[in-house]
DNA sequence: TTGTAGGCGTTATCAG
DNA sequence: CTGATAACGCCTACAA
């Protein structure tokens, strides 16, 4: 078992001294040319590599980006992940991973663990339980230490940091346009959780796109639905609303409702159409296949992996007060079969 | 913006020295109660929180795990990450996790990134160009430094280290069982890459149920797809081959092959049954829902991180070559309406 | 051209 | 009871 061996090894082993080798490893002018030799042939012999964790210590920068999510089993998440591992791994960075599980607390707890040196940043989408709280105090206290936070889809007005998000009001508004364009009067929301504020938006996009299109609105065409287990809630909602639309914030719940209604034998686009967000596999391989609201996840997670390093790196020379900034993401209405086109 | 305090600070603010105020946070016997007190209080006010990268330099561990997987948009990684990370917090440790991207130049890459110091030990998964060109050396680089390896899902038995696997050709053995025992007779296997040692053991357990059922072994009935975008040699053999029944290594090909097989007018599963390994979202909401194999992927994680931590947590008393073992999970056929029950 | 010393933040050992 | 010192591995300003 070779274990891993440090400038001091090679410094005693070669009867130089440590900063020679640290030197001569950097290839500096100051070294001769064969002690400079000498080092590395003895370095690249027995595969020296600087201790990243040293270096940390010393430069004060880890090179780690913390990112905290709700959930991993998710499409929209997972292609954030990949979008951001990607573009930080291409600037050297690495992603320390963490799952609030959508709770409060162990957003708290992950957030303080890595604060405390292991990460130079933060990238999160914050859970529904710190929205329905409304208790930033974590994101303060890390903003206040001078640690960037990117946050991304689930923000809030709250805090002060970068964020990226997507038109969600807009993307709403012409998803429920293009249905009430095909002749669709009784639109429906599905929604999940109100306290979201992508769920406000989406909502306001519904409510707002209704109005324009001389549509009713009726309060009770906007469904709550927990999380899962709800064909109690959208089977007798199915059939004693006459609707004949229907946009659901997320990707199960519009494929779930969607399979449900068709099992109730209304036809699909003809009778009720469907429009869901997040276009993932769901969507691609429902049958018929969703019209669905792409948000651009990997596109997401590459601008806000690189929002949080350019703030990173650039913390050394500027001194005044940052300027935020929030990107806004055109999303995408990926046209399919559950809509009339 | 209040910057992190350290200890030195404490120190100097309190007029101690910097060793007393260590022990006195530490609750010490050694230091007096007031003095203890004093320091406390001025740690709690100020916020104080050891940095875990000098501790990882003097601990010489830094309570992170390094996953490298090949992609994480996936239904079965996602579990598994879910798993790991679950497990892995329980146990104070966080996860650094690393797309390989199907590449062998990636993994490597990652590998030895996080070798150097950042990591305790590894989980991975192999990319299918490094089971392709079985080069093992980062691994083997990796191991022989000491550094604990945990193997999932796609390994090797090049390599001496634990693994965690399900039974695989059992699985699919008893998928193929099921279906022969329904009455089919021409059953294909869809594969992906022959050199997976996942569809390698898919493929024994395969053949072994034909045999074993006494049915014929046609060679043209195993199909072996590129991972995408194969409409073109799904639709043909479709066609051509007359089968009743198919059982795809992964997901998304049943799902697909299941749509295709819909679209060309066969009724599922009378004309054909359908059984696909991973039993994630789209097998669920599919129509006909998808009989599939559940990988159990939280359970793979979580045995995963737990053998991981096991192993790194008890390095230090063990001097003798260690033992490895390999943890089989039995699958599970979870049994829906693209079989004939 | 090479080496010494100090420091990054913490802990542990040993003296006072 | 408290403090000085060394060490983890690396880097760098400054001596020699």
């Amino acid at each position: 078992m070779r274990k891993k061996i440090t400038l001091k090894d090679i410094a005693r082993e070669l009867e130089v001294s440590i900063s020679t080798v640290s030197k001569a490893l950097k290839n500096s002018e100051e070294i001769g040319r064969d002690t400079k030799e000498k080092v590395q042939a003895f370095a690249k012999l027995y595969n020296y590599r600087p201790n990243n964790i040293a270096i940390s210590l010393k430069n004060k920068h880890t090179k780690n980006i913390g990112l905290i999510i709700p959930d991993i089993v998710h499409y929209f998440f997972t292609t954030v992940f990949r979008g951001i591992e990607k573009y930080a791994n291409s600037r050297g960075y690495n992603v320390i991973a963490c799952l609030s599980d959508a709770s409060f607390d162990k957003e708290v707890i992950n957030m303080e663990m890595l604060a405390n040196g292991s990460i130079d940043g933060f990238i999160m989408a914050l859970s529904s339980e710190t929205q329905e709280k409304s208790d930033y105090n974590h994101l303060r206290e890390v903003t206040e230490q001078g640690i960037p936070l990117v946050l991304f889809d689930s923000t809030t007005d709250e805090i002060e940091c970068d964020k990226v998000v997507i038109d969600d009001e807009q993307i709403a508004y012409e998803a429920v346009k293009k249905m009430a364009g095909s002749g669709k009067k009784r639109i429906a929301l599905f929604s999940t959780g109100a306290h979201y504020n992508v769920n406000k938006a989406r909502t306001k996009g519904y409510l707002r796109a209704l109005v324009d299109c001389g549509l009713e609105v009726d309060e009770k065409l906007i469904l709550e639905l927990p999380p899962e287990k709800n064909i109690d809630i959208i089977d007798p909602f199915l059939e004693s609303n006459s609707i004949d639309a229907v946009l659901a914030v997320n990707e199960i719940t519009a494929i779930h409702a969607m399979n449900l209604a068709r099992k109730k034998g209304f036809r699909i686009p003809e009778d009720i159409s469907f429009i869901g967000f997040t276009d993932g596999l769901l969507s691609k391989y429902a049958q018929p296949s969703l019209t669905a609201i792409a948000q651009h996840g990997d596109q997401m997670g590459s601008i806000a992996a690189h929002m949080l390093i350019e703030r990173i790196e650039s913390e050394n020379e500027e001194e005044e007060e940052p300027v935020f900034q929030t990107k806004v993401i055109e999303a995408t209405l990926i046209e399919r079969d559950s809509t009339i086109n």
